[in-house]
DNA sequence: CGTCTTTGACCGGCGC
DNA sequence: GCGCCGGTCAAAGACG
């Protein structure tokens, strides 16, 4: 654990949050690979009615990244139709690695016209650098959940104008919601009171610009509205709970959050740990801004 | 008026 | 030690 802490960078107050997290019990970020793989073909996404709703990596596509040694670049090339992100990262191929750092992990965006490339989180950006030989300025990113570390650079390829280069640094625990959505997709054994993280199976999805909910049929009772009880047992979270918001609602053309390290390179030794993803709380500390960063500003 | 972006200054690491 | 370079800070401006 005091490796993953390192690797997140993290100060006295990341500290704590990590501890929050892996001290846990159920953790999406911790499972077990078979674990994964079960929840990966649960009734829900083998209906493809979760991936209809959702395109971001599954979770062999995260085993794949956290399997991944120090560097990874991903390759993503992002049409005009962003629906064809179902596609397992695997099958878009890896071009490559580089560099020998950790805790830092790359990927090519192809951005082609007028579509953004937005990963559905929102980012502060904090700098811009013109980097020698290059005739692209490099914008930096922070995560700006006080809660994360996470930080990403943002360039545009010198070869292909069309590609942004995107470097994610640091523990960003984004990354766990993948993990959480998939785990929400089990079929509610029980239904909790008040507040819970069952509601996120409720999947909005995004297209265009706008926030046209498309909430699918799951079987959910006839007089139950599911999209409002997602909303509403969505607030009732703090933190990073709340973060699961964009990503539900906008549906994530890439989700791309890996951590990528000489620790995480064995998955094993840090799937081993099982912990929940948020513990319960009635404080709120902070709050969202409905804007939301674009990868392409840069 | 609050929030976010822009952009020049500043700082630290690294190579010579 | 010096200069270069990348990363971060923070004041000022833009924007809703």
């Amino acid at each position: 654990m005091d490796e993953l802490i390192k690797l997140a960078g993290g100060t006295t107050g990341d500290d704590q949050l990590l501890k929050e997290l892996l001290d846990d019990n159920v953790s999406s970020l911790f499972m077990l690979p078979y674990q994964a793989r079960e929840l990966n073909s649960s009734p829900w996404t083998d209906s493809g009615l979760l991936s209809a709703a959702y395109s971001g990596p599954t979770v062999d596509d995260i085993e794949s990244a956290l399997s991944y040694t120090n560097y990874g670049v991903h390759d993503f090339h992002h049409g005009a139709k962003p629906e064809a992100h179902s596609v397992s990262m695997l099958e878009r191929g890896y071009i490559g690695k580089a560099s020998n750092e950790n805790s830092k992990y790359t990927l090519r965006i192809n951005n082609c016209g007028n579509v953004m490339a937005d990963d559905g989180y929102k980012w502060r950006k904090y700098g811009q650098k013109s980097i020698k030989n290059s005739p692209n300025p490099r914008s930096y990113y922070r995560c700006t959940n006080p809660r994360c570390s996470a930080k990403k650079q943002v360039e545009r390829s010198i070869d292909d104008p069309d590609t942004l280069i995107i470097t994610y640094e640091g523990l960003h625990l984004h990354f766990t919601y993948p993990f959480f959505l998939h785990q929400q997709t089990n079929p509610p054994m029980k239904k909790q009171k008040g507040p819970t993280l069952e509601a996120a199976h409720d999947v909005g999805v995004q297209t265009g610009n706008g926030l046209e909910k498309v909430v699918p049929n799951l079987g959910s009772t006839p007089e139950s509205d599911p999209s409002k009880e997602f909303e509403q047992d969505l607030m009732g979270q703090q933190g990073l709970l709340e973060d699961v918001v964009p990503l539900m609602i906008r549906k994530p053309l890439v989700v791309v959050d890996a951590i990528a390290s000489s620790s995480s390179s064995n998955s094993s030794s840090s799937t081993s740990h099982e912990s929940h993803p948020s513990s319960p709380s009635s404080s709120n500390s902070f709050s969202w801004s409905p804007t939301y960063s674009y990868l392409g500003l840069i």
